[in-house]
DNA sequence: CGATAGCTTGAGTAGATTCAAACAGAGTGG
DNA sequence: CCACTCTGTTTGAATCTACTCAAGCTATCG
């Protein structure tokens, strides 16, 4: 069940079978969830984490008058609330984006792995580091890219994140979010993401129709993101 | 030379003597640096961590146009590049934004923590996942706070961080960043910083000047940025 | 077949940008 | 000591990107 979650560890880090089986030993039951359901309200108490079996998530806030800024988006594999083992209560919600299957893991393992694995705890700390600096890439996109080359920095990053797990065909990829999801990861409203998304269709770089990403000009949608995969840590790194 | 650092971390947990012993153990020596110097270039591969001792930093990325985007500011006390000891380089660069000392610390003293010192590890992975915290409230200001917003926030932010190691008097505080700095902090031009700061003098909710933060009706500027200050963790938990 | 959610398009507006110029203050050298 | 420069702040005018409000469209589902 867990195999996603380890495809993406080891995209990065060499895990052993010995760190292997105290991952699967850490994992305590799974659960179903239906689309657009919030998981984990912000603030909330925390026993333990959430791995991401299959679907999508989001990690969101909300501003007094409604407007919602979804700050990270969550594929299989995904430890979507590590962060919450050393947070205790989180700053923000965390939902259902489509139907999801999750996994969940006691803070009292976690811990247990603290005291015996340090590898595996560096490995566990790498991950919720590679989370902030997505958070960062984001900020990036938001404070300072088009509406266009927000997109095109969104869908060129889902595709390699899809890619680590299996989830890509290619250039091309599922992504069953409405425009209105978009919108609210980045920093937009449904009506401007609907224009955008029609002037990339436009001038041939992708088309999202169906829920599906069909990326037509990749070497164009770097261009016009300046978009740099290397805040993704993709490389293998030597034990 | 640690002593703010210490009450960062004391504002969060517990640490006992013993940790502290192995913290300073852990530094090593003390640098200094002038104002507006790249201290860390993006992609650089790296053997130490900093700690901010005094003055204050910024991480920033660019974009091929020039455009900075700053994805977090640093203040005394703060372990600047922590992150880089479970990522090995960096995927933003890191400056100092006025005069800085520092104090590093090598990863392998740090890895020796991870080994010997598991609460110890799971406090500093806690501060990691704080600056991964302060990134999302970023994102939300980035994409949904208006500008006036943005700098009541930032402005607010700022007090809470300062007050911990206290560089706060009370409601105002020194903050010695131009305002074209704060404009690469909020995703905007530093034309539309400046008229935005005179909107907030004006409607007498806050001053800055000569470098230096006043805030005059702190509930009006928490009303504005609906700022909820829960994202910086600031209650002592329970070992 | 009507209801609903999501997508699309139009028209008018607002918030932020760009470009430009003027101004204030600190530091420098003659 | 004063002109000069440099950095940072301030203001104005024109423009543009993205937003708001609104309506029409499409597909799906009970």
């Amino acid at each position: 069940v867990i195999g996603r979650h380890l495809q993406r560890l080891r995209a990065r880090d060499e895990i052993s079978t010995e760190e292997e089986h105290a991952i699967r030993a850490a994992v305590d039951r799974q659960i179903d969830y239906p689309a657009g359901k919030t998981i984990i309200r912000a603030g909330e108490e925390l026993t333990h984490s959430t791995i991401l079996l299959d679907g999508f998530m989001a990690r969101y806030k909300d501003l007094r008058g409604g407007e919602r800024q979804i700050s990270e988006l969550h594929v299989p594999g995904d430890f979507v609330d590590l962060h919450g083992f050393t947070l205790k209560r989180l700053d923000h919600g965390i939902a259902t984006l489509t139907a999801c299957r999750v996994a969940t893991v006691p803070h009292e393992r976690l811990e247990a792995i603290t005291r015996d694995h340090p590898h595996l705890t560096r490995v566990y700390w790498f991950s919720t580091n590679l989370d902030a600096s997505i958070h960062r890439e984001w900020e990036l996109s938001l404070g300072r890219r088009s509406a266009a080359a927000r997109l095109a920095a969104l869908f060129l990053e889902m595709r390699e994140r899809l890619a680590v797990v299996e989830m890509a065909d290619g250039p091309d990829y599922d992504l069953p979010f409405t425009q209105a999801t978009l919108a609210e990861c980045l920093g937009l409203t449904p009506v401007h993401v609907n224009r955008t998304l029609k002037e990339l269709r436009e001038q041939g770089l992708l088309t999202f129709t169906g829920h599906r990403v069909r990326i037509l000009d990749r070497p164009g949608l770097v261009r016009l993101a300046d978009f740099d995969p290397t805040y993704l840590y993709l490389e293998r790194r030597a034990r």
